[in-house]
DNA sequence: TCGTTATTTAGCCAAACGTCGAATTGTTGT
DNA sequence: ACAACAATTCGACGTTTGGCTAAATAACGA
Protein backbone atom coordinates (compact mmCIF):
# COMPACT_ATOMS: atom_id res chain seq x y z
CA UNK A 1 0.00 0.00 0.00
CA UNK A 2 2.88 2.24 0.65
CA UNK A 3 4.24 1.66 -3.40
CA UNK A 4 1.05 2.90 -4.17
CA UNK A 5 0.64 6.01 -2.53
CA UNK A 6 4.28 6.68 -3.46
CA UNK A 7 3.19 5.62 -6.92
CA UNK A 8 0.29 8.20 -7.10
CA UNK A 9 2.39 11.02 -5.67
CA UNK A 10 3.81 12.12 -9.24
CA UNK A 11 1.25 14.24 -11.29
CA UNK A 12 1.86 12.41 -14.32
CA UNK A 13 1.61 8.91 -12.93
CA UNK A 14 -2.05 10.31 -12.05
CA UNK A 15 -3.25 11.29 -15.28
CA UNK A 16 -1.37 8.16 -16.37
CA UNK A 17 -4.20 6.26 -14.31
CA UNK A 18 -7.19 8.76 -15.34
CA UNK A 19 -6.10 8.20 -19.00
CA UNK A 20 -5.93 4.06 -18.14
CA UNK A 21 -9.28 4.56 -16.82
CA UNK A 22 -11.25 5.15 -20.01
CA UNK A 23 -9.42 1.72 -21.43
CA UNK A 24 -6.28 0.00 -22.56
CA UNK A 25 -4.07 2.32 -23.96
CA UNK A 26 -0.33 1.43 -25.08
CA UNK A 27 2.67 2.84 -23.94
CA UNK A 28 2.84 4.75 -27.07
CA UNK A 29 -0.21 6.23 -26.64
CA UNK A 30 0.45 7.19 -23.30
CA UNK A 31 3.97 8.50 -23.69
CA UNK A 32 2.18 10.50 -26.32
CA UNK A 33 -0.05 12.44 -24.15
CA UNK A 34 3.02 14.00 -22.01
CA UNK A 35 5.41 16.46 -22.93
CA UNK A 36 8.51 13.96 -21.71
CA UNK A 37 10.79 11.87 -23.29
CA UNK A 38 9.55 7.89 -23.88
CA UNK A 39 12.04 6.66 -21.42
CA UNK A 40 10.87 8.73 -18.90
CA UNK A 41 7.75 7.23 -19.36
CA UNK A 42 8.47 4.05 -18.97
CA UNK A 43 10.32 4.35 -15.85
CA UNK A 44 6.53 5.97 -14.78
CA UNK A 45 5.18 2.86 -16.03
CA UNK A 46 7.49 0.80 -14.67
CA UNK A 47 6.43 2.31 -10.90
CA UNK A 48 2.95 1.99 -11.53
CA UNK A 49 3.55 -1.77 -12.39
CA UNK A 50 5.62 -2.02 -9.16
CA UNK A 51 2.88 -0.41 -7.13
CA UNK A 52 1.03 -2.90 -8.77
CA UNK A 53 -2.05 -0.45 -9.98
CA UNK A 54 -1.44 -1.69 -13.81
CA UNK A 55 -1.49 -4.48 -16.02
CA UNK A 56 0.64 -4.90 -18.73
CA UNK A 57 0.82 -7.31 -22.02
CA UNK A 58 2.86 -7.16 -24.87
CA UNK A 59 0.83 -7.43 -28.20
CA UNK A 60 2.88 -7.09 -31.26
CA UNK A 61 5.26 -4.37 -31.13
CA UNK A 62 3.17 -2.80 -28.81
CA UNK A 63 2.34 -2.89 -24.85
CA UNK A 64 -0.64 -2.66 -23.40
CA UNK A 65 -1.23 -1.33 -20.15
CA UNK A 66 -4.73 -1.47 -18.17
CA UNK A 67 -5.55 -0.06 -14.95
CA UNK A 68 -6.05 -2.65 -12.06
CA UNK A 69 -8.94 -0.57 -10.62
CA UNK A 70 -9.50 -3.12 -7.81
CA UNK A 71 -5.99 -2.21 -6.82
CA UNK A 72 -6.37 1.04 -6.95
CA UNK A 73 -9.58 1.40 -4.77
CA UNK A 74 -8.36 -0.64 -2.18
CA UNK A 75 -5.06 1.33 -1.42
CA UNK A 76 -7.42 4.21 -1.39
CA UNK A 77 -10.42 3.07 0.54
CA UNK A 78 -7.76 1.58 3.49
CA UNK A 79 -6.50 5.10 3.97
CA UNK A 80 -10.17 6.89 3.68
CA UNK A 81 -11.64 4.25 5.92
CA UNK A 82 -8.92 5.07 8.43
CA UNK A 83 -10.06 8.72 8.29
CA UNK A 84 -14.21 7.60 8.49
CA UNK A 85 -14.67 7.41 5.16
CA UNK A 86 -16.56 4.96 3.11
CA UNK A 87 -15.51 4.83 -1.41
CA UNK A 88 -18.56 4.24 -3.02
CA UNK A 89 -18.99 4.29 -6.86
CA UNK A 90 -21.30 6.69 -8.44
CA UNK A 91 -22.98 5.54 -11.18
CA UNK A 92 -20.62 5.15 -14.24
CA UNK A 93 -19.98 2.78 -16.77
CA UNK A 94 -18.09 -0.04 -15.30
CA UNK A 95 -14.35 -1.34 -16.61
CA UNK A 96 -12.72 -4.35 -15.96
CA UNK A 97 -10.26 -5.64 -13.51
CA UNK B 1 -3.52 19.28 -4.29
CA UNK B 2 -0.24 18.07 -4.96
CA UNK B 3 1.35 19.08 -2.38
CA UNK B 4 -1.35 17.17 -0.57
CA UNK B 5 -0.58 13.95 -2.48
CA UNK B 6 3.30 14.24 -2.26
CA UNK B 7 2.15 14.89 1.67
CA UNK B 8 0.55 11.43 1.85
CA UNK B 9 2.92 9.67 0.07
CA UNK B 10 5.08 9.12 3.42
CA UNK B 11 3.84 6.65 5.68
CA UNK B 12 5.08 8.42 9.15
CA UNK B 13 2.93 11.21 7.54
CA UNK B 14 0.23 9.66 6.92
CA UNK B 15 0.17 8.12 10.47
CA UNK B 16 0.48 11.64 11.92
CA UNK B 17 -3.05 12.71 10.51
CA UNK B 18 -4.42 9.49 11.64
CA UNK B 19 -3.26 10.61 14.94
CA UNK B 20 -4.25 14.18 14.82
CA UNK B 21 -8.01 12.27 13.16
CA UNK B 22 -8.39 11.54 17.25
CA UNK B 23 -8.32 15.15 18.21
CA UNK B 24 -5.40 18.06 18.14
CA UNK B 25 -1.69 16.80 19.51
CA UNK B 26 1.02 18.56 20.50
CA UNK B 27 4.51 18.48 18.58
CA UNK B 28 6.04 16.89 20.99
CA UNK B 29 3.20 13.95 21.73
CA UNK B 30 3.30 13.64 18.22
CA UNK B 31 7.44 12.81 18.12
CA UNK B 32 7.18 10.24 20.91
CA UNK B 33 4.80 8.06 18.60
CA UNK B 34 8.04 7.51 16.06
CA UNK B 35 11.22 6.21 15.94
CA UNK B 36 13.26 9.32 14.75
CA UNK B 37 14.56 12.28 16.13
CA UNK B 38 12.24 15.55 16.99
CA UNK B 39 13.61 17.80 13.86
CA UNK B 40 12.84 15.06 11.33
CA UNK B 41 9.23 15.11 12.98
CA UNK B 42 9.10 19.19 12.82
CA UNK B 43 10.37 18.63 8.90
CA UNK B 44 6.93 16.46 8.50
CA UNK B 45 5.21 19.07 10.11
CA UNK B 46 5.79 21.39 7.86
CA UNK B 47 5.23 19.56 4.90
CA UNK B 48 1.79 18.75 6.63
CA UNK B 49 1.48 22.57 6.87
CA UNK B 50 2.89 23.29 3.40
CA UNK B 51 0.15 21.11 2.06
CA UNK B 52 -2.71 22.61 4.50
CA UNK B 53 -3.80 19.27 5.71
CA UNK B 54 -2.93 20.64 9.44
CA UNK B 55 -3.22 24.00 11.40
CA UNK B 56 -0.66 24.76 14.32
CA UNK B 57 -1.09 26.95 17.12
CA UNK B 58 1.39 27.89 19.95
CA UNK B 59 0.17 27.28 23.27
CA UNK B 60 2.92 28.30 25.86
CA UNK B 61 5.46 25.72 25.22
CA UNK B 62 4.13 24.02 22.64
CA UNK B 63 2.62 23.61 19.32
CA UNK B 64 -0.40 22.03 19.33
CA UNK B 65 -1.39 20.98 15.67
CA UNK B 66 -4.92 19.47 14.73
CA UNK B 67 -6.08 17.86 11.20
CA UNK B 68 -8.17 19.65 8.73
CA UNK B 69 -10.43 17.31 7.80
CA UNK B 70 -12.00 19.19 4.74
CA UNK B 71 -8.98 19.96 2.85
CA UNK B 72 -8.06 16.01 3.31
CA UNK B 73 -11.77 15.27 2.03
CA UNK B 74 -11.38 17.81 -0.83
CA UNK B 75 -7.83 16.13 -1.88
CA UNK B 76 -8.87 12.68 -1.69
CA UNK B 77 -12.53 13.32 -3.28
CA UNK B 78 -10.75 15.30 -6.28
CA UNK B 79 -8.88 12.12 -6.86
CA UNK B 80 -11.37 9.66 -6.22
CA UNK B 81 -14.01 11.23 -8.08
CA UNK B 82 -12.01 11.25 -11.45
CA UNK B 83 -12.38 7.33 -10.99
CA UNK B 84 -16.12 7.52 -10.43
CA UNK B 85 -16.18 7.20 -6.25
CA UNK B 86 -17.45 9.22 -4.11
CA UNK B 87 -16.49 9.51 -0.27
CA UNK B 88 -19.28 9.39 1.80
CA UNK B 89 -18.66 9.15 5.76
CA UNK B 90 -19.42 6.33 7.88
CA UNK B 91 -21.05 7.19 10.86
CA UNK B 92 -18.53 8.38 13.32
CA UNK B 93 -17.76 11.18 16.02
CA UNK B 94 -17.55 13.42 13.45
CA UNK B 95 -14.24 16.29 14.02
CA UNK B 96 -13.61 19.66 13.80
CA UNK B 97 -12.24 21.93 10.98
C1' DT C 1 18.01 36.58 35.08
C1' DC C 2 18.93 31.61 34.69
C1' DG C 3 17.99 27.15 33.65
C1' DT C 4 14.65 23.99 31.72
C1' DT C 5 11.55 22.49 28.32
C1' DA C 6 9.54 22.53 23.51
C1' DT C 7 10.11 23.25 18.88
C1' DT C 8 12.27 24.89 14.78
C1' DT C 9 16.29 26.09 11.92
C1' DA C 10 20.76 25.18 9.84
C1' DG C 11 24.02 22.33 7.88
C1' DC C 12 25.18 18.09 6.36
C1' DC C 13 24.88 13.29 4.09
C1' DA C 14 23.28 9.20 1.53
C1' DA C 15 19.64 7.45 -1.03
C1' DA C 16 15.92 8.03 -4.14
C1' DC C 17 13.70 10.62 -7.85
C1' DG C 18 12.74 12.55 -12.48
C1' DT C 19 14.78 13.52 -16.45
C1' DC C 20 17.61 12.86 -20.60
C1' DG C 21 20.05 10.67 -24.81
C1' DA C 22 22.10 6.55 -26.41
C1' DA C 23 22.18 1.78 -26.71
C1' DT C 24 19.49 -2.59 -26.54
C1' DT C 25 15.84 -5.89 -27.20
C1' DG C 26 11.90 -7.58 -29.54
C1' DT C 27 8.53 -7.68 -33.45
C1' DT C 28 6.96 -6.99 -38.01
C1' DG C 29 7.20 -6.41 -43.02
C1' DT C 30 9.99 -6.58 -47.17
C1' DA D 1 18.75 -10.86 -43.61
C1' DC D 2 17.56 -6.31 -43.00
C1' DA D 3 15.32 -2.05 -42.02
C1' DA D 4 11.76 0.14 -39.37
C1' DC D 5 9.30 0.62 -35.37
C1' DA D 6 8.02 0.06 -30.17
C1' DA D 7 9.45 -0.14 -25.80
C1' DT D 8 12.83 -0.84 -22.18
C1' DT D 9 17.43 -0.55 -20.13
C1' DC D 10 21.57 1.88 -19.18
C1' DG D 11 24.53 5.38 -17.52
C1' DA D 12 24.61 10.20 -16.30
C1' DC D 13 22.93 14.47 -14.39
C1' DG D 14 20.91 17.64 -11.00
C1' DT D 15 17.20 17.89 -7.39
C1' DT D 16 14.54 16.30 -3.64
C1' DT D 17 13.88 13.53 0.35
C1' DG D 18 14.40 11.68 4.91
C1' DG D 19 17.44 11.31 8.27
C1' DC D 20 20.94 13.06 11.72
C1' DT D 21 23.38 16.40 15.16
C1' DA D 22 24.05 20.77 16.84
C1' DA D 23 22.59 25.37 17.37
C1' DA D 24 18.97 28.86 17.68
C1' DT D 25 14.50 30.51 19.29
C1' DA D 26 10.56 30.85 22.43
C1' DA D 27 8.08 30.37 26.81
C1' DC D 28 7.91 29.28 31.40
C1' DG D 29 9.11 28.92 36.47
C1' DA D 30 12.13 29.72 40.21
Amino acid sequence: MNTAFKALSDPTRRRVLELLKQGPRSAGELADQFDVSKSTMSAHFAILREADLVMSEKQGKSVVYQLKMTVLEDALLGFARAFGWELTPTQTSEDKT
